[in-house]
DNA sequence: CAGTGAGCGAGCTTCCGCTTGACTT
């Protein structure tokens, strides 16, 4: 017989309770939800006041079965699972699903685990809310509508397999249109100027000052009637300002700040984030990793507060809890921090230590002083112009938190980072050793990362931690946006530079638009989404979500019933999804780009079975039309007429080599030349496939079989279909075009024939192509 | 992995949020 049972969601946190509870208590996990709607149909009963219809799903059979086997011998069940919508309806379901007997089952909740907080749940049970349940299942039955009616609209009218939810249809949009912004951007250039001044010291000691004109010109002819003006001019200091600056610490963590930071300082993808996270918590090193919250428990706040003081001083203490401002925050945990603030860092891989750091270090910031500055601008006053040159200074007078932690930001970082000024007074006269002018180029807006997407959806209201992560993963699933980096071009730009009362011009070349692991919509991703704006708006606005979240306080309030909630939503929906499959043609995003000149045939580009694809001439009896893909970064809606017969230029026939042809065209993976049916990369930076000659296409076919020579290290005279080759990750078997591990145990220079046929029979079978 | 783009029809796809492994690479 137990006495006292415990559900609580995740086996970590069961772990860490029954150690706080003794042995009274028995605690289990429920691993997140245990029933579900089915998963092949649309499982609820419209006619029937939406009645969900649940299930186990078959991951989840074990769990339960478990569960029912120690609540049989339980006499008190306490149902502990979070403190919000999703965790009261955890609740619910393990209460119908174990058939809990409501005079044995207790909910309680907690949001810290600490000693103090559990005891205190456990002396003020309560029963199960079923306002907070239905709120849930309003939420889970009306995403399960948009979602499987949505769907099927876009299988028919678009292409199959298609998907389309109240989430990742907005975070779509938000990259479709964050792209045409950037499409339809014009920029724009000015010129600013910059000084370089020089003071001496009573001592004759020289010093630099640099300044800023406060003013751009429009154009060349205005910097230039500006820079000789200066030709004749005096410069002095007209005034010296001072002002005491401060900095504060940003809040501790949250999954969706930590994402961010994790990103801009480690480089960490959000799903690399959350994996690392994940065995942190694991491993008792932080707290929760999936949480809203910057709420950090009165135990925290006591274990920071000593590690300031004794590492730094009291007067680098500021012991402080954070209100969060996000929309929709549900607060069921703390803050991301670490569990033992007295461990600055701990054993672990790099990646483990590298996140543990950050999270400690912004944790203990947060809870230290503002950082104090004293920021100094000076004006330099121009004997014959109006315009002022600026000189900018800061000087950090307590360094507080900075000790410790800077947050990073996404906006590029201003160049010239003022520091210490030179020891300068009001109207002492300046030499000015040279000006000079720049065009600077107006920016277009920032494409979105991963995290910055996360930072977005959060702000809107939209998914939940749990989900951003796997949310960002389907939108690339699908096919709709894509990581990826691509190259900058190269821009020129004029200096105009005033140096010893002679002014010169200099034209110079900039790379601009280079980016890195950024999401960019694929053309599909922007057909569906303007389908998916024109017809079903409503959904696709971005207060959709918040506008629900509404009706589901409602809804958790008592003061809505949420059956008739969702029928409001579900019969105009509902006729729109009909009268959509009736009336909208199917849309594969054509668009007549004119004639070919060669041909007079149209040309126009669309979707095909295998992507973005241009064509000339119409498909009829007599004739085939000719095809060519669109390569990435080329978009339907952006392509030229002249890119696009581009296209039609590869694969081209460039030369003989060892009486073979070379051919050179574009494939998936880059530029490449084609000869004896054997593939060369070209290289992107370097050779340009519509350019490239045959002496160049031979030079890199050399360069390759000389690789491939070094890449061998054995063969063996038993099998000449067996060798040991040099890889990316170390020496490896290669047998009959498969591949096989060395294992560290054996010594490639020295293994046998023998051993090595052993390692191939006991290697596990491959896995199946992934999709 | 280096191309592909006819038409038909059967059978399949899909949501968001809560959780961890079981799998390769």
């Amino acid at each position: 017989m137990i006495n006292n049972l415990v559900i609580v969601e995740s086996p970590a946190k069961a772990k860490t309770i029954e150690k706080i509870l003794g042995k009274d208590f028995q605690v289990r996990s429920s691993m997140g939800h245990i029933r579900d709607l089915l998963k092949n149909e649309i499982s609820i009963d419209i006619k029937n006041r939406f009645k969900p219809q649940y299930i186990v799903p078959p991951d989840k059979k074990k769990v339960v079965s478990e569960l029912k086997e120690v609540v049989r011998k339980a006499k008190t069940v306490w149902l502990a699972s979070d403190e919000d919508r999703e965790g009261e309806a955890i609740a619910w379901h393990l209460s119908e699903v174990l058939n809990l007997d409501p005079e044995k089952t207790k909910r309680i909740v907690f949001h810290e685990i600490t000693k103090e907080a559990i005891d205190d749940a456990i002396k003020n049970p309560r029963s199960i809310n079923q306002d907070l349940v239905n709120a849930q299942q309003a939420r889970r039955v009306l995403d399960r509508i948009v979602g499987y009616e949505l769907s099927p609209v876009l299988w028919k009218k678009i292409k199959p397999s298609l998907s389309a939810g109240r989430v990742q249809s907005v975070a779509v949009r938000l990259i479709v249109e964050r792209e045409r912004e950037i499409i339809n951007f014009k920029s724009t250039s000015s010129f600013k100027v910059n000084a370089l001044f020089y003071v001496n010291d009573k001592s004759g000691k020289s010093y630099q000052l640099k300044a800023e004109l406060n003013n751009k010109f429009p154009d060349r002819k205005k910097a230039l009637e500006f820079l000789s003006h200066c030709k004749t001019a005096d410069f002095s200091i007209e005034n010296i300002l001072k002002k005491p600056a401060r900095k504060s610490p940003s809040p501790p963590f949250t999954t969706s700040t930590l994402q961010q930071e994790a990103s801009r300082k480690l480089n960490f993808s959000v799903a690399q984030t959350m994996t690392v996270a994940q065995r942190l918590y694991e491993a008792g090193k932080i707290t929760y990793m999936r949480t809203d919250s910057v709420n950090l428990a009165t135990t925290a706040l006591d274990a920071a507060s000593n590690v300031i003081e004794k590492t730094f001083g009291e007067q680098y203490s500021n012991r402080k809890n954070y209100k969060t401002k996000s929309k929709g925050a549900q607060e069921a945990h703390e803050a991301i921090r670490p569990t033992h603030l007295d461990k600055e860092t701990i054993t672990g891989n790099a990646t483990e230590k590298k996140l543990y750091e950050l999270i400690w270090k912004r944790t203990i910031a947060s809870q230290m002083s503002d950082a104090q500055l004293e920021r100094t601008t000076v004006t330099i006053a121009i004997s014959n112009a109006t315009e002022k040159f600026i000189a900018e200074g800061e000087v950090l007078k307590f360094d507080g938190f900075l000790k410790v932690y800077f947050e990073s930001s996404d906006e590029e970082p201003e160049e010239d980072v003022s520091g210490l000024l030179p020891p300068i007074e009001k109207g002492m006269p300046l030499a000015c050793l040279n000006i000079v002018a720049t065009e600077r180029f107006t920016h277009n807006p920032p494409r979105y990362t991963e995290a910055s997407l996360v930072k977005k959806l959060e702000e809107l209201g939209i998914g939940r931690p749990s989900t951003y992560a796997p949310t960002i993963s389907t939108i690339q699933q699908r096919g709709y946006v894509m990581k990826e980096d691509r190259p900058g071009r190269e821009r020129k730009y004029t200096q105009i530079i005033l140096e010893n009362k002679t002014i010169k011009e200099d034209t110079k070349t900039e790379i601009t638009g280079a980016e890195k692991s950024k999401l960019f919509p694929d053309n599909i991703g922007m057909i569906v989404n303007d389908f998916l704006v024109e017809y079903f708006n409503n959904i696709l606005d971005y207060n959709f979500t918040a506008s629900v979240e509404k009706e589901f306080d409602e809804i958790a309030t008592g003061n809505l019933n949420w059956f008739e909630m969702i029928g409001k939503f579900y019969k105009p929906f509902h006729e729109k999804v009909n009268k959509t499959l009736a009336k909208s043609a199917v849309n594969k995003g054509e668009r007549k780009l004119g004639t070919d000149p060669e041909t007079g045939k149209p040309v126009l580009v669309r979707m095909g079975r295998f992507g973005a694809v241009v064509q000339i001439g119409e498909l009829s009896d007599s004739e085939k039309p000719r095809y060519a893909s669109l390569r990435k970064g080329q978009n339907l809606e952006s392509i030229t007429l002249e890119e696009a017969l581009e296209l039609f230029r590869l694969p081209r026939t460039i030369g003989k080599f060892e009486d073979k042809d070379i051919i050179v065209s574009i494939g998936r993976f880059g530029p490449y030349i084609l000869h004896n049916s054997t593939f060369y990369s070209l290289n992107k930076n370097t050779d340009d496939p519509y350019s490239v000659t045959a002496g160049r296409a031979i030079e890199i076919i050399q360069e390759k079989r000389l690789r491939d020579e070094k890449k061998v290290l054995r063969t063996f005279q038993e099998d000449a279909e067996l060798s040991i080759l040099n890889g990316r990750w170390g020496p490896y078997i290669k047998y009959k075009k498969e591949n096989y591990k060395i294992p560290k145990t054996s010594d490639p220079s020295t293994i046998t024939y023998e051993e090595c046929l052993a390692l191939i029979k006991d290697a596990p079978s491959r896995k199946k192509k992934k999709k």
